[in-house]
Formats: C-alpha cells, structure tokens, sequence
DNA sequence: TTGACATGATACCTTTTGGTATTCAATTAA
DNA sequence: TTAATTGAATACCAAAAGGTATCATGTCAA
C-alpha cells in the first residue's frame, strides 16, 4: 500500500484504534479476543484492523481458523520521521517541544 | 477545548493540515498568505485552520484586520506522550522502534 | 467617508468514515 | 460427517469531513 505516511496518519486518528494498537503493544490478538475488549461488533473491529494494517501498523498471521493479530512497531515511524522534520526548527521558541520529545528517553 | 489528545490527532490526519504546520513552522502566515499556498478556497483553509486550533497545534494572534497563524510547539505533545506509552514495551521485539525513536536525537 | 481588503460565518453538497446486519467460506471438534 | 466456531465480504445507513459559494463584518487607506 502507498502512502504510508498517509495511511498511518489516519489510521491513528480513530480513538479505538489507538486501544488496539495499546492492546496488542503488551499482547497478540485475534479478531475475536479484541471485540471482547470493545463495545461493537466483530466486523467494525474488523474494519480498524484492516485500517491498521494500510498504515503498516499491525500484521497478520493465519493459523488455523484464526488470524493472530500482531503490532508492527516499525510502522509507527513514518510518524515519527514526520515529527524529525521539526528538527531543524528547534530553536529557542521551539525549545519547548525539543525538552517534550527528549524527556521520550528519560 | 478538551479531548486534547483526540484533537491533535485528529488534526494531523489530514495532508493539508500537516502542510500547513510545517509552512508555520517556518513562518507566521495570515489565511490569505496559506491560500496562496494551496489550491482550495480561503474558506477551506479556514476551516483546516480551525481543527488545527482545536487540536491544540496553533494559535492566531488578531493584529488589525489580519490574523497571524502561528505553531503551538506544545500542541504537539499529547501526540508524542502517546507514543510514550509504549515505553514499557520497548522490549527485543520492539527494539526497532527503539532504535527508531532514538535517531530522532541524532 | 467610502471603497477595497482580510477575514468570519453560514448554507449547502459530495465523499468518506464508523458502524450494523446479514450472508458466505473455512476449519475445528464431537 | 456434521455442527459449531472464526473470520471474510457485502450491502446498507447515519454522521462527519472536506470542499464551494455566498454574504456579513471589521479595518485600512485615499
């Protein structure tokens, strides 16, 4: 899929997104398991999976009858490449925003 | 305005909106000046401005019958607290993202 | 003071998004 | 083998998003 940047970008943009994303960060989930979790359907759970999975952010891995949905930590740095942009912007106004991102490897 | 974290992100789903921030980053600009920029009408840019207001992201100070856009560095901190989150995880499978993350401070 | 300029606000339109319900296919277990 | 389970696919719907056109308002300058 192109646009991944793009793709990821949105992707993050739905709050029940960003709980899969959390829930899967500490454990592999199927389809299944992760509606348990939220209050909709298994199909809408399974839209977000596949917005996910266009921005590169999870992957998928059949076994048997189940699919094990899986975190993709690579995929959350075209996001974080965008924010290196400001980089060369950090200066005194920006100083701020430098002392929040460095405080990221306290 | 709160769900800040929701806003933010929110914001920066969009291409136009991301555009816009790193055009502010660089430099103050009125409606009129980010029009030029962009092929929509004013009154799109407008609205683009908004959301990016409400996501925390700017601030428009009125100066006579301007208004002078201009980057709110610690808007962007929600974004990058979430991140933060996965922190706790960063264990071998994750060590990539790590590594990712830790360019950033090149 | 009056006209041009910069922006705000509103109504309206089309497409996308987030969700449901329903049906279909594949796999597992009794 | 057959029934239950897990997920895929499709059609459908309401609301939100991104855009335009239009009109109103405030401010600057001649």
């Amino acid at each position: 899929m192109e646009n991944l940047t793009q793709n990821a970008f949105r992707a993050l943009a739905d709050p029940t997104r960003r709980d899969i994303v959390k829930l899967l960060a500490s454990e592999d989930m199927t389809i299944g398991q992760l509606t348990d979790r939220f209050d909709m359907t298994r199909a809408a759970v399974k839209k977000h999976l596949t917005v996910l999975s266009d921005g590169g952010l999870i992957t998928v891995e059949a076994r048997g009858r189940e699919r094990i949905n899986r975190i993709e930590p690579l995929g959350m740095a075209p996001v974080l490449d965008w924010f290196r942009y400001f980089d060369q912007f950090w200066d005194d106004r920006l100083s701020s925003l430098k002392e929040a991102i460095e405080r990221k490897d306290k």
